[in-house]
DNA sequence: ACGTTTAACCGAAACGTTTCGGTATATTGA
DNA sequence: TCAATATACCGAAACGTTTCGGTTAAACGT
C-alpha cells in the first residue's frame, strides 16, 4: 500500500528523486540512495508493477504459449519445460505466464492478443516446425522471442538448439561403418523441424556411402514406444528387404523398438542394431535397456536455463551472436551396434 | 497501438463514451454500442491492460505458486494442473501466472511479493498442510484464493475437496467388514491435509469395530511404489502380527504393494487384501493391475476446472458457499480384498 | 406550460510510476 | 574572479484506462 509519494513525503525529497534512488540512476549521491532504501524497506514499499508497466511500455512478463493440450507422452516434456523455465525466470525477476490455447490453430491468436493487450515483453517459443507460422508472426510484429530449435531457413533470431543434422549423420554413419547397408529411421512428426535436419543428415550420410533412401524405412511419427514397435514390426513383415540397424529420434521409440525384437523372435544387437538420439528422458533411463545404447546424447533439461537467459538478454538489446547456441551433443558407444563381417 | 483516445477521435465520441461502450454500460445507447465495437474491431484495438490495471487496482492475472520443483513422480500431477488450470483461465479471459520458488520455505514470500506489487489478483492454493502457512498469511491479509483441499479446521474460504476422512472411512471398514483384523494403512505424507484427515477416518472405522490402531502399520510417506513396496515387506518381515489388509492413498502404492506380495511370495488377495484410494494417475491405469483392485474413486482430473471456477467467482465476490465444494466420491468393488471365513 | 425524469453524452481527475527539462549550489580551470 | 562544469535535486507531463460528477436535450406527467 506504500507509494513513491508516501515513501518520498516521508524522506522529504520529490518523488522523482526517490524514484531514481531506487533505480540506482547516477544523479542520486550515495548517502540519499542508501536512505532511500532503507525508509523502502522499512515501510514495506513494492513498486506497483501496473503503473511502471503503463509508462515504461514494458510488463516484465514473458510467456510460454504451448502448443497443445499436453498428452501423457508429454507429461515430462512439460514438466521439464515449464518447471524450468518458470524458475529460471524467477531468477531473473521476471514474471512467467503460461498460455495452453484450446486447439493448435488458437496458438497464433493467442500471442497476438496477448501482445496487443501489452501484456508480456517476449515469448520462448517451442517445438517449431519447418515453416513455423509463429515465428514468421513474431518477426514481423518484431516482438521479442526466443525458439528452442531452429526453422529450416537462416536463423535471424535468437535460438538455442542441437545439431540435429549432425545427430542424423552421426548415428547412420555409425551404424553404416559397421556394415550395415539397410538402414531405417525412426523419427518424429514430419512437420517438426528437429525431425527433418535429422532426416537430412540421414540422407547425407546414406549418400555419401552410396546408399539409396528407402521410403519405407522412414518412418514419421509421434515418438511413443509404441511408434518404434509396430513400425519395427511393419519392416519386418513387409515385403523387401528389413533393415538391419535402426535409427530412433528418442530412447521411447528404442523401447518399442526392444518389445517389436521380443515379439519377433530377434535379438539386439545379433538381428537388429539400434542406434537413438538420447534427449534423457526421465521415464526412459539408459540403464533401463537390456543393452546399451549406442546414442547421441544431449539433456533436454539443459535448455531451459540458456533459453531463459537468452530471452532475457534479448530484452535487454543483446546483439544477435550471443542469444544463439548450438549446445554440442556427446556420441556414447554402447553395445547394440553389430558390426558386420561383411565390411 | 491503438488506444481509447485515437478511437474516440475516429468516432468524435469522448474516451469516457467510447470506453463505456466497450465495457458495455449501461448509459451509452445499443446504436453507439455496436457502432464502437464494430470500430474497435476495425481497427484492431485491444485495451492496455496496464493501464487498466492501474486504476481498477485488479490486474486480471492469477496464479498458482507451486510448492515446489517437481519430482518425478509429481510430472504427472504437474502437468495435468498447470496445464488445466491455466486453460480454464484462459477461457475466463485471466492471464494465469506460474511460479515455482527454489526452496519450500520461499513459498510464502513469493506469494507476498506478488501480491504487494499488485501483479496478481488471486491464488490457487494447492497441497495444504494441516496448518498451512500460505493459506493463514492469504486469509489475513484478505487476498482472495481457493484452495484444493482444506486445512484441518473448519473452512472459511473457498475450497474445492474430496471427502477425505470419508475415504479413509469407506475403505477401512470395507475390509473390516470382509473380516479383517490387523489392517495397515499406506499413507501420504505426514504433514499433509488430506493426509491426516484420511488417517482419522481410518481410525474411526478401527475404533467403531473396537480394533486397535497399530503404530507400526500406519505409514506416511511420499506416496511412491517404493513406499509400497519397502514397507509392505517391513510390515511382514516385523515381529508381531503381519497385516492381512493394506489400505492405500494412491495406487502407485499399490503397485509397489503388488511387488512386495510377488517378492514374499504372497499374492492378492488369497494372502493380502488390498484396497487403495485411485485419484486416476495416468501412468496408474486401473487395468494395470493383475486383480481389480476395490477402490474409492475420485479423479484428480477434475479438480481443476471447478478451481479455476471458484476462483474467478470469488474475484467476482461470490458468496462463500457457492464456492466451497466437496466432491463426492465412487466406491468401486474389484477382486482385491478376501472375505476371512472367521467373519 | 412547467417542473421532473430519462437517455445519451462529456470533461477532468485519478491510478503510481518514469522521465524530460530545468534549477540551485558547489567545484573546477584559467 | 568569472565562466564552465558537475552534483544533487525538483516540478510537471506522460503512459491509457476508468469513473465521478456533471450537462444537454428530449420525453413525460399533470
Amino acid at each position: 500500500m506504500t507509494t513513491l509519494k508516501e515513501l518520498s513525503k516521508h524522506l522529504g525529497l520529490s518523488v522523482t528523486q526517490v524514484s531514481r534512488a531506487l533505480n540506482d540512476h547516477d544523479d542520486v549521491s550515495k548517502a540519499t540512495k542508501k536512505r532511500v532504501r532503507e525508509a523502502a524497506k522499512s515501510l514495506n514499499y513494492e513498486p506497483n508493477l501496473a503503473a511502471r508497466r503503463l509508462v515504461s511500455g514494458r510488463s516484465g512478463i514473458v510467456g510460454l504459449v504451448f502448443p497443445h493440450m499436453p498428452e501423457p507422452s508429454d507429461a515430462w516434456y512439460f514438466t521439464q519445460f515449464v518447471a524450468g523455465l518458470s524458475s529460471a525466470f524467477s531468477e531473473q525477476g521476471k514474471q512467467f505466464m503460461l498460455n495452453i490455447p484450446k486447439s493448435r490453430e488458437d496458438g497464433l491468436a493467442v500471442h497476438d492478443q496477448l501482445i496487443r493487450s501489452r501484456s508480456i515483453d517476449g515469448f520462448v517459443v517451442i517445438i517449431p516446425t519447418v515453416d513455423d507460422a509463429r515465428v514468421k508472426f513474431l518477426r514481423e510484429k518484431e516482438i521479442p522471442f526466443v525458439l528452442h530449435g531452429q526453422t529450416m531457413d537462416e536463423p535471424d533470431y535468437p535460438f538455442y538448439d542441437i545439431d540435429n543434422v549432425a545427430v542424423g549423420y552421426d548415428l547412420t554413419r555409425h551404424l553404416i561403418e559397421a556394415g550395415h547397408r539397410e538402414i531405417a529411421f525412426i523419427n518424429g512428426e514430419a512437420q517438426a523441424s528437429f525431425v527433418q535436419r535429422r532426416f537430412i543428415g540421414h540422407a547425407r550420410a546414406l549418400s555419401e556411402a552410396g546408399l539409396p533412401v528407402r521410403e519405407q524405412f522412414r518412418v514419421s511419427g509421434v515418438m511413443t514406444e509404441e511408434l518404434g514397435l509396430l513400425e519395427t514390426i511393419r519392416m519386418f513383415h513387409e515385403e523387401g528387404p528389413s533393415p538391419t540397424g535402426i535409427v530412433a529420434s528418442n530412447m521411447r521409440i528404442v523401447k518399442g523398438i526392444f518389445s517389436a525384437a521380443k515379439a519377433l523372435g530377434l535379438s539386439v544387437p545379433a538381428d537388429i542394431s539400434v542406434v537413438a538420439h538420447d534427449d534423457l528422458l526421465p521415464d526412459c533411463p539408459p540403464e533401463d535397456f537390456p543393452v546399451a545404447v549406442t546414442r547421441t546424447y544431449a539433456p533436454l533439461e539443459q535448455s531451459w536455463q540458456p533459453l531463459a537467459q537468452f530471452l532475457s538478454d534479448t530484452l535487454r538489446g543483446a546483439p544477435l551472436e550471443e542469444v544463439q547456441k548450438i549446445e554440442p551433443h556427446v556420441f556414447i558407444k554402447g553395445a547394440s551396434v553389430r558390426v558386420l563381417s561383411g565390411s
